[in-house]
DNA sequence: TATTGTTATACTCTATAACTATA
DNA sequence: TATAGTTATAGAGTATAACAATA
């Protein structure tokens, strides 16, 4: 409408709709978390934890796309709450091996519970055809990209 | 499939997508913008002045959801490159107007031709229908959390 | 006195690089 | 010598608060 070229103006395209989208739906997740003492990217790590343990605190770093000196900070907090243990590989015994406590499945389920009621409130005026044709895409960007699968 | 609890995890739900997807795409986006020694951030401020005028640079820091000592910074780049004019309001001669150059033009009608690129090439795997359904949804949460309107 | 833009300051996040222990 | 984890350091990004000019 604004757009005197006749073709999508920035606004429009998927790229500027994610990253804004992504950002806003960040933060307001990050609210809903902060009580639990927690931030996205703690959660991240939670996730790739519940979805498989790891040889290594290297390795999820890889993972997570982080360097590995965050992978420190981020378990460091992780553990004074409780949420991951880290026990020495004795096969190798430089490697730290992160577990998930029973607090910490507790955890991501209660941060499970706050996105889903997230994703109901966001989605709450679409039908429910386009609320799966949404997720479907997504998952569908979600690999392209290289991300892990849900 | 990997969730034995019978319910979507978390790196299913909308909320994950959105927050991971926003992340990699923004960071493709700004690898992309970098020869044109700009930052999302200096786009976004772009996109908001290509859309219309604002009164005020503190107007602006409202529309973008940052702090007004921010505009300022993004502001200073922008005319440093000679894509902004400050131009002060003679009716209020404490407030600075931005102001789009040609050259601003040239630059917002590059990243705009970037996002396209890598929109086609993200979502070369999915057919027309899925594209535009895929645009409308996120157009549609995009206006349910009171982004601007593309 | 209130408001706009600016500057100064500080804090958060994250990466790079140096260091320690183990291999 | 090489690798895993950690610690130390530094840089980017951004917000808060003090300041100057104008109203």
């Amino acid at each position: 409408m604004s757009d005197v070229k006749g073709s999508a103006g920035l606004p429009d395209t998927l790229v500027f709709r994610l990253g804004t989208l992504g950002a806003v739906v960040g933060d307001r997740f990050a609210e809903r978390i902060e009580r639990h003492d927690l931030k996205p990217k703690h959660v991240g790590l939670l996730t790739a934890l519940g979805q498989g343990s790891f040889a290594s605190q290297q390795d999820l770093a890889g993972r997570l796309g982080v360097a590995p000196s965050l992978v420190v900070a981020l378990a460091d907090h992780l553990e004074t709450l409780g949420a991951v243990r880290r026990v020495r590989d004795p096969q190798d015994r430089r490697r730290q091996v992160l577990t998930l406590t029973d607090h910490g499945q507790e955890l991501l389920a209660a941060c499970t519970t706050e996105a889903r009621a997230l994703d109901a409130e966001l989605t709450a005026h679409l039908g429910q055809s386009e609320r799966e044709a949404l997720h479907a895409a997504l998952g569908s960007l979600a690999a392209r990209v290289g991300l892990p699968a849900g």
